[in-house]
DNA sequence: TATGAATGAGAGTTCATTCAT
DNA sequence: TATGAATGAACTCTCATTCAT
């Protein structure tokens, strides 16, 4: 029997959905490849035909989890709405990712850890970093748009002003992943009215 | 020969630091606790004379980070200059911590991500809530003292203002330790300038 | 469809000859039965179609050069030349294998030393037995006709000669394998004149 | 404690003695490192502390055995006895080398066979060449000095009867290690007279 | 108190072999 | 008959921790 490639692509993607899982619910290190293998229901064996390392396995449910995030920015900021209701549904968007998928932020901690000493250090830092740079393009074209429009004030920094959205919402994922007392939703929501009035407020 | 308690205390200030360096500089997975001890300048077995593990070594250094941010931070708070240089201080000291201490960055990510499947994760959690809880306090106690001088408007939430600020320079130090075209100090600045603007608004 | 006998053998001779190859170039304990089939032109399922594991393939192997090397054998020594001739010519043959087939020497070497604590070990040892009690047969044979025939000195032991010839000319395999430098022809050419002076000297 | 050199130097040994006698009795690919250490009495992970790889425990067998032999070598050749004595001497060398520590033969195939496809063939390659140089040349200085003694004729190849007799012993150890019916004390006694009259016969 | 030799649990990975198709 | 995806036994090596000195 000759497997089709969508075969052996959704065995691969089921593998990573079930290292997602496992990496979700104990780490990173402390997951066994045995583990991931057990919860696809699959031999131990089976994960290296689709994956060369466990290490492999990280940079895999990374991507699938950025790519995620990729497409629902794009749905959010591709939109005609109008700008004000674009930057709101973004932080929305941050808050459920956060909430919704509270489980994946471990799994970034754990793969911007796992960076250190591997040696594919490197890999991880490109990785990392094109995530950042790729969302970041994202918000600050959106904020460049909303300039052009007349919508928000034009003497901010649109990349100044990506790298802060950002970086709130992936800290905030970290503090709300700790600590449940946290309230994703009400902390982004305040967040957005703050960064709407500076953003929209007349140029001193 | 018998020690006094300060040389006992000494030694064990000289080992943190010492795994400090050690864990900026190879991640904590990645140390050995040789590496340590050899850093330090003493035997593999003194260590254990005053850690019982290695992760003990990284709460001592998780400890010994946040305790040099929290006096920074009463420092900065607790000046009576103008409630707008303080915030601004603030931010410039988030900035600082990132950009002086940018292989601490490194440290916090492997304590967070330690915790994942440690016999201690609950020791963990209940450590990173804590410094949470206190970083918050710290921050929104600074903004409700604005709110009654009358220099901040009232009708935001504090609390969430501090949990967004806490999380902007945590996610920020994230952001420029993988990338170092991410420049903090401008970033900050930047969020400093729309924090400042739409605290001190008028309210609508 | 079905395949007639010579199809099957044929195919059979096909798979040895890949397994000769590869176990010649990677040695026994690095060829992947993967790399047989590859070299073979076929699934890695097929070989075991016709071999039950990777060892029968070695075993397999090592029949294929021993046949070899008795065909060339028995040309040799059983032709009507000269005894002095034939006995040069055994030993030309010997550098012949050596140095034309030096490739082979290493899965002699690895069939040797496969036979450790393998199951087959019985096996191994018995088949490595039988092949030396073939050539020193053959070898004896020719020394005792040597003897009949009034051209070699009968006071020698035609069993310890052939031993002799058979080590001398395996031992220098090994030597001319690891090392270049060793010229295979000349040395035998040189203990081929030994052989021969003392073999047709005149008995003390 | 302080373990003085020669402690660790000791108990190094032991690991290899060890080493040697259980790669004897199973073959080096059967051999589990933790049955060195159970042999050797120790833990698993002190082999480590010792030799950094299962295969830098082979090459220090290797080592043991080749210097064990070296030292006979010398101490026959190294002699005052009359040249024929000596040569009568290196070829009981040879077969009690094989008769004695017929248990070693097998740990010669091992290193020779474990050179393939290892990481470092490179380095086996040259420990093995190294060696047979050396032997070489203590057998060919010996050839020469009986030569220049006029105890031997002067128009053979000392380099080339050198390498015939390393040949010779090392083939016969490799016959009478698989065939115990083959008498390496009678093999080697026949092959000395024959090697004897052979070079003392007056040149042609 | 200080040490570092000794330890062994434990994990990732490989690959000969099987078997459903 | 041919296949190659799936398998899991088995192995080497690491390293935090212990403890005799």
């Amino acid at each position: 029997m000759i497997f089709s490639p969508s075969d052996r692509a959704s065995k691969r993607s089921m593998l990573v959905e079930a290292a997602a899982h496992v990496f979700a619910e104990k780490g990173y290190a402390a997951t066994r490849v045995a583990d991931i293998a057990v919860r696809a229901g699959v031999g131990k064996g089976t994960v290296y035909e689709y994956f060369s390392s466990k290490e492999e396995l990280l940079f895999a449910v990374f991507e699938l989890i950025n790519h995620d995030i990729t497409v629902r920015m794009r749905t959010v900021l591709g939109g005609d709405e109008p700008t004000e209701e674009q930057l709101f549904n973004l932080l929305r968007l941050g808050a459920e990712v956060i909430t919704e998928q509270v489980q994946l932020q471990p799994v970034l901690l754990d793969f911007w850890a796992a960076s250190r000493g591997s040696d594919f250090e490197a890999r991880h830092r490109e990785a990392v970093i094109a995530t950042y740079h790729l969302f970041r393009g994202m918000v600050s074209d959106f904020i460049r748009g909303g300039q052009s429009r007349g919508d928000f004030r034009s003497d901010v920094d649109a990349e100044a002003v990506a790298a802060t959205v950002i970086a709130a919402v992936d800290g905030l994922g970290i503090q709300s992943y700790f600590d449940s007392a946290v309230d994703a939703r009400a902390v982004t929501e305040s967040f957005g009215r703050m960064l709407y009035d500076s953003l929209s407020a007349e140029p001193a």
